[in-house]
DNA sequence: CTGAAAGCGCTTACAG
DNA sequence: CTGAAAGCGCTTACAG
């Protein structure tokens, strides 16, 4: 059997209590002794049970993790720079995709409860959550909600900005010229996807276009989502869109790769314009004018944020909720084409 | 304070084992007291203690997985299909980066000792690990090793045939004229970094052509390692490469990145090939010759065997240690030129 | 500097 | 069908 704190004691003739003060570094302990311990425990190959020690000291060195989709390029990169922060403070994490499903999220949300996660970092579903976050809120379990915000709940939230960022987006294409331009996006209920949705529509009413039904898609953040309303836009009869704003990288991806099956070349026959990156688009043709959004930031400062209210539970210093937005960038590319020309 | 299982036993007037057997609905209760403790649970908004619950079984629902990065398209894709795979069953994903890194690496398997996981799923960053896995197998906590094997431990392993594909890949270009060919490698500790280089050795030699030692490259499994030998490679004064062999996506991609850069045409001025694809590769030009890996495949697999493994622990069909291997595929595409026309 | 005792919040045979 | 008791493996005041 796995040897216990009872057994590394026997062998080195102390008491538990002695074992565990050598083990965590808190109390004094003789030299002496220290060593009998470690003595002990090498022979053992006792390795201290976390589960135990977590129930003791009610915490669990762990941070959950929910995003929608820890494939998508960008969230993967907002998970890593979590990780390579909290890890230095000894948290690991419990990683959760949801596929933007309510219910896989509700229950992953009452998972990482039961599991009693020292801190949680979200990316919800939609923008209203009822009562689903009360409880960690109840249980003063910090909770830290990014790239996605929610109505209903007072919470420390890092987003990127995005009603402004779409706005310019799309008074760029206005600017070449263009006034048949559609949006692909995702959920009405999704505080990302509806943002990028009013930078859209204020830039079109402020250049006094009006607004076709035909051009607003909606789906989901995915790839499926952008290559089957880029089938459908490239292949309107009588009014094609001269221009297609895609409200995330993924529906990018689908866009590009109807264009590519339907033999439609960017710019010249159609232009397109982006809601965040496509990995390696470097290499990829044309470059296409997007904003840029910084995942690793997001990442790290909500792990800064969540770390910050780790450290500071006990105390009275109870920061209110903070509401941290990020500037993005704007990159012209080349997959605008000027009609003014 | 958060209620527990006896808050729920005094309101429902009963005694926490009662709670208990309704909760896990294991053992009689009778309609009821079940009744009751269900109303008691929905008063207080009792959250079982998932932690208490994990000391008394010794099972924490819990799959460890520790691969070099995280955000590496490659294992983003076995990780997720790992996800898929075990939250079916009820297990969580505790997830670890190790960059390689084996020091970093020991620390995750000591953690992951510690807090129990009931599982591993590893990419070992080097073909001989000591005693690190030792600790687990003693424990009888199943191990799974992915994409990389391991030489001094028998444990299961699910990995992509690596050392005839690449002969296969080497062939190629061999047969399309080639015979100035580099390669772009990691670690020579690293069992798919071995099998690849071998199989790009045993190719030469069977055509007879020698190896030339400033055609072999050592860095690690990334970017800038593509990127740094490619230079060194593409300004070669004398005897620059007519091709180069990319050991996997990362190094590809630094490799194209460079080129780029240099303004060296694929093929034209120079051929690649490249064991497993990048992401996105459909939009991007050329398409390179590759061999194709199945990350899902990989990571499904990883998880059927591993799950395999927790349902029978008790069992004694101790099944003998799985060796899996899985094929790729040869993709040929345009970045290569043919020397012979 | 060290040990005995209590307790974290569950589950699980064992009686009844 | 239900409850009392023991115990999972630690930590942590509290005495001494």
């Amino acid at each position: 059997m796995k040897p216990t704190i009872k057994d590394v004691a026997e062998r080195a003739k102390v008491s538990p209590s002695t074992v565990s003060r050598v083990l965590t570094g808190v109390g004094y302990v003789s030299a002496a002794t220290k060593e009998k311990v470690l003595k002990a425990v090498d022979e053992l190959g006792y390795n201290p049970n976390g589960v135990a020690r977590s129930l003791k000291r009610a915490k669990t060195q762990t941070i959950g993790v929910i995003v929608p989709d820890i494939s998508n390029p960008y969230f993967v990169r907002v998970v890593r720079s979590i990780e390579n922060c909290v890890s230095k403070s000894d948290y690991n994490l419990l990683l959760c995709s949801t596929d933007d499903n309510a219910s896989k999220e509700e229950t992953f949300l009452r998972i990482l409860r039961e599991r009693r996660i020292d801190g949680l970092i979200f990316a919800p579903s939609r923008l209203e959550l009822g009562s689903a976050l009360k409880p960690f809120l109840d249980a003063n379990i910090p909770v830290v909600l990014v790239d996605r915000t929610i109505t209903d709940v007072e919470v420390d939230t890092v987003v990127e900005e995005g009603e402004q960022s779409s706005y310019r987006l799309v008074q760029s294409l206005i600017e070449m010229g263009h006034e048949r331009i559609a949006i692909v996006n995702s959920k009405p209920y999704i505080s990302t996807s509806i943002e990028r949705q009013r930078g859209y529509e204020r830039a079109m009413l402020d250049a006094g276009i009006p607004i076709r039904p035909q051009y607003i898609q909606h789906g989901r953040f995915d790839q499926e989502t952008g290559y089957l309303c880029g089938k459908r836009l490239f292949t309107l009869k009588d009014d094609r869109p001269t221009a297609i704003f895609a409200t995330n990288n993924s529906i990018l991806y689908g866009l590009m790769l109807a264009a590519r099956e339907l033999l439609i070349r960017i710019p010249e026959d159609i232009s397109l314009v982006s809601f965040g990156d496509l990995e390696y688009s470097e290499l990829i043709f044309p470059r296409v004018t997007a904003i840029l959004q910084h995942p690793d930031r997001v990442g790290t400062t909500a792990a800064e944020v969540l770390l910050a209210r780790l450290n500071h539970t006990h105390v009275e210093e109870v920061q209110k909720t903070r509401r941290i937005v990020l500037p993005t960038d704007f990159r012209c590319g080349t997959s605008v084409r000027n009609l003014r020309d």
